[in-house]
DNA sequence: AGCACGCCGACT
DNA sequence: GTCGGCGTGCTC
């Protein structure tokens, strides 16, 4: 890091040196007190390099000094170069996720400074043109080089290597010759401005009444919030595309998050079809130099349109206008590792800190959503047409405690009932396509040996390792430990005594193909997927209609538009069911909500089958009849009634670490020491579901309290009566939406 | 997060 | 006798 220094005025000594507090981007408690150069203040949010023991740090200015720390201990820290500095809103945006979240806010400045040598001065690159030289000694590579310079433009030595198919020591050569003429570029190449009128919307009524409402709220520019609400295929994405281009109009950056990078592929394809240009990204598979060129961008103003995973949250927009938050009840939002946040919720916040609106887009809104909307404190904005003629798929439940098999048939099938075997064929007959859904990747979810009942289980997780057939292994879907698949059992020795416990897709998969030997399908999951280009190549062979089946996991849940498609079979509806999970009925309504959007997308009516053993479970009645409302409404009597989110406030103490005793004696304390409070309860400790998790031992401790309590104070005097060893590590997760 | 300081096993 | 394992603790 480059520590810029004044010009030492002689009499600079005698000026006291103004003491402010400076944020590090490490988990430490507060800001550190640093002295700034002699006659030097600058403003919150100013970037410096800081020494800390014996090395130079980032860091931020941040708030007054403390003086808490002897003068004569005090170091100085030294503005850098050029005197870039976070925009003043982030820092109380950082400050507040600190406080709310219970995390040090250095953690949280962590995040919004996860682009090394972000702030490095800009180098140059150093490009070549075609120079009025020509050696007298020309050869076949020399004249192909020279001629592919001729066109004007300045390329790297490499770059017209592989243009002019020659090496780069020809290059080398012509450039010591003369005939090549280095000239400076900048180090990035701009990025191109999205054109608000580049393709005009073509809106449906219900569509240009929402994209009018969040226009004005754009240009409102203060913080309002937004619940865009419209069944599968109704068209959110060109709703908020409007609200977007407000934002260009009136010179506003805009930021989108969506809940998986795996989404983004195809989004930045429809956004490029409406505004001309791809939006910038942001997520964890850019290369350090993306990362910079991004950060740079968005900080100086140059990206207008950033679209991105959760972290994209603490980017330094300098004139953020517009925060979109597609499929916002994806739990992927919430980030678990780390500093545990909610991104959608944070996404709230900040834009209620940078004066701005906030669109959340779903078609099956968390329930916090809906009840903010339904209470009037966000907008409700609702799309109730399908595109086009499309209309909603029909729903069946088909009864697994009835819809057998005849026992004496001759082939007998396990988890595709005759109902929706008949279904398949109906639609693989009328040349349509069907899809299969189970959340459930691999071949089988436990193995177990018949002889002696062993279980393979994986050492480092309390969880069973699940088959993978097609790779011939058994992993651990927690951690990602692998064994070869074993012939014997490794507790009793017997071989051919092993037996796969319940489906995954591999398994519906082979049943399937015993069934319908002459239909093309195709498997698809994250495990034999590598990755979006993949998944991409899958999608396109069900779309060229290259396959009449696709057998999936939650990868082909959303997203994607197969006209030909009119048959959505659930496998197991039930799965994920009733595990305690406050959360567990919504989230099993809105994946399957979501599959079922698979069906009849064009003109072709859907038709989703849902195999269960609970047909009369409020959530299968629910998504049988299409009463989401209903379900809704029902979900939130429950809520309210068990002041449950958002009735009630609930946050969770995870312990962790190696040391399972240690762990289990300090849960124990923190349950003993928990204070006594009004409306306040704790429950646990207990283990936590996975509770041994790459080989840590967990324990969990939930807190529930009524609305009204400041659940971050509670907490705060819970753990300030505890000293927790280095060993074991005490999360906190306020407002937590998992219970593993 | 680094990096140092500090107590217990296999090496020149 | 030392080099080095990573547990614990501090950095304005």
């Amino acid at each position: 890091m480059i520590r810029a220094r004044l010009n030492p005025a002689s009499h600079a000594e005698i000026q006291p040196k103004k003491v402010v507090g400076v944020l590090l981007p490490l988990p430490l408690a507060g800001a550190y007190d640093y002295k700034l150069p002699a006659g030097t203040d600058v403003p919150r949010g100013t970037l410096v390099s800081a020494p800390l023991g014996n090395r130079e740090v980032l860091g931020v200015v941040w708030c007054d000094a403390e003086g808490t720390v002897g003068d004569n201990r005090l170091k100085e820290a030294v503005p850098l170069d050029g005197g870039p500095r976070l925009p003043e809103k982030l820092c109380d945006f950082i400050d507040w996720v600190a406080d709310y979240t219970l995390n040090p806010p250095g953690a949280i400045l962590a995040m919004a400074l996860r682009s090394r040598g972000a702030f490095d001065p800009e180098t140059r690159r150093i490009a070549y043109v075609r120079g009025s030289v020509t050696p007298p000694r020309m050869s076949a590579a020399r004249v192909r080089a020279l001629e592919i310079a001729g066109d004007g433009l300045a390329r790297s030595v490499s770059g017209l290597a592989e243009d002019a198919n020659v090496s780069a020591a020809v290059v080398r050569g012509l450039v010591t010759a003369g005939a090549l003429i280095p000239t400076e570029l900048p180090e990035f190449a701009p990025f191109r401005q999205p054109d608000p009128s580049f393709a005009g919307p073509k809106l449906g009524d219900d569509q240009a009444t929402a994209a009018d409402a969040l226009r004005q709220a754009v240009t409102d520019t203060k913080f309002s919030a937004h619940l865009l609400d419209g069944v599968t295929g109704s068209g959110k994405t060109e709703v908020y595309f409007e609200a977007i281009a407000a934002a260009l109009e009136t010179g506003k950056q805009v930021m989108i998050l969506l809940p998986e990078i795996a989404l983004t592929i195809q989004f930045l394809e429809r956004f490029a079809a409406r505004f001309g240009v791809r939006p910038a990204e942001w997520h964890s598979d850019l290369s350090q130099k993306e990362r910079r060129r991004t950060y740079r961008a968005v900080m100086n103003g140059e990206a207008r349109v950033i679209v991105g995973a959760r972290s994209s949250l603490f980017l330094p927009f300098p004139e953020l206008g517009l925060i979109i938050v597609d499929e916002e009840h994806e739990q992927a939002f919430k980030q678990q590792e780390g500093a545990i946040y909610h991104a959608r919720d944070m996404a709230v916040v900040r834009a209620r800190i940078e004066h701005c609106p906030v669109v959340l887009a779903s078609a099956t809104p968390s329930l916090e959503s809906f009840v903010n909307a339904s209470q009037g404190r966000y907008s409700h904005l609702k799309l109730t047409s399908r595109h086009g003629v499309a209309e909603m798929p029909r729903v069946e439940l088909i009864d697994l405690r009835h819809a057998r098999d005849p026992v004496d048939a001759e082939k007998k099938a396990q988890w595709l009932s005759p109902p929706l075997r008949a279904a398949l064929e109906k639609t693989l007959a009328a040349g349509e396509q069907a899809m299969l859904f189970l959340n459930r990747r691999g071949y089988a979810p436990l193995t177990l040996c018949e002889a002696c009942g062993h279980k393979f289980t994986c050492p480092h997780c309390s969880a069973w390792l699940v088959e993978h057939k097609y790779k011939r292994r058994m992993a651990c879907h927690q951690c990602g430990y692998e064994l070869p698949m074993p012939s014997s059992c490794p507790q009793c020795n017997e071989s051919g005594t092993l037996i796969a416990c319940g489906p995954g897709v591999e398994r519906v998969a082979e049943e399937f193909a015993v069934f319908f030997p002459q239909a093309r399908f195709a498997i698809a999951s994250s495990d034999i997927l590598h990755g979006p280009a993949e998944t991409q190549a899958a999608i396109r062979a069900m779309a060229r209609r290259e396959i009449d089946v696709l057998i999936g996991t939650q990868i082909v849940a959303k997203g994607h538009h197969f006209p030909q498609l009119t048959l959505v079979g659930v496998v197991d509806a039930d799965l994920g069911g009733s595990d305690g999970d406050v959360r567990a009925r919504e989230r099993t309504f809105q994946l399957l909500h979501q599959v079922s959007g698979r069906a009849g997308r064009a003109e072709k009516p859907g038709l989703v089958l849902l195999q269960t053993r609970n047909p009369e479970d409020a959530v299968m009645q629910a998504l049988a009849r299409g009463d989401r409302d209903g379900f809704y409404e029902q979900e939130r009597g429950y809520r309210e009634a068990y002041a449950a989110p958002p009735y009630g406030r609930l946050a969770a103490l995870v312990v962790s670490g190696y040391d399972g005793e240690a762990v289990r004696e300090i849960a124990r304390q923190l349950g003993k020491c928990a204070p006594n409070a009004r409306d306040v309860k704790v429950w646990g400790p207990s283990p936590a579901f996975y509770a041994l998790l790459r080989g840590q031992t967990r324990e969990r401790l939930l807190v529930q309290t009524a609305k009204s309590v400041d659940v971050q104070a509670y907490l705060k005097t819970w753990l300030a009566g505890i000293k927790v060893p280095a060993s074991v590590r005490v999360a906190v997760d306020v407002d937590p939406v998992s219970f593993f």
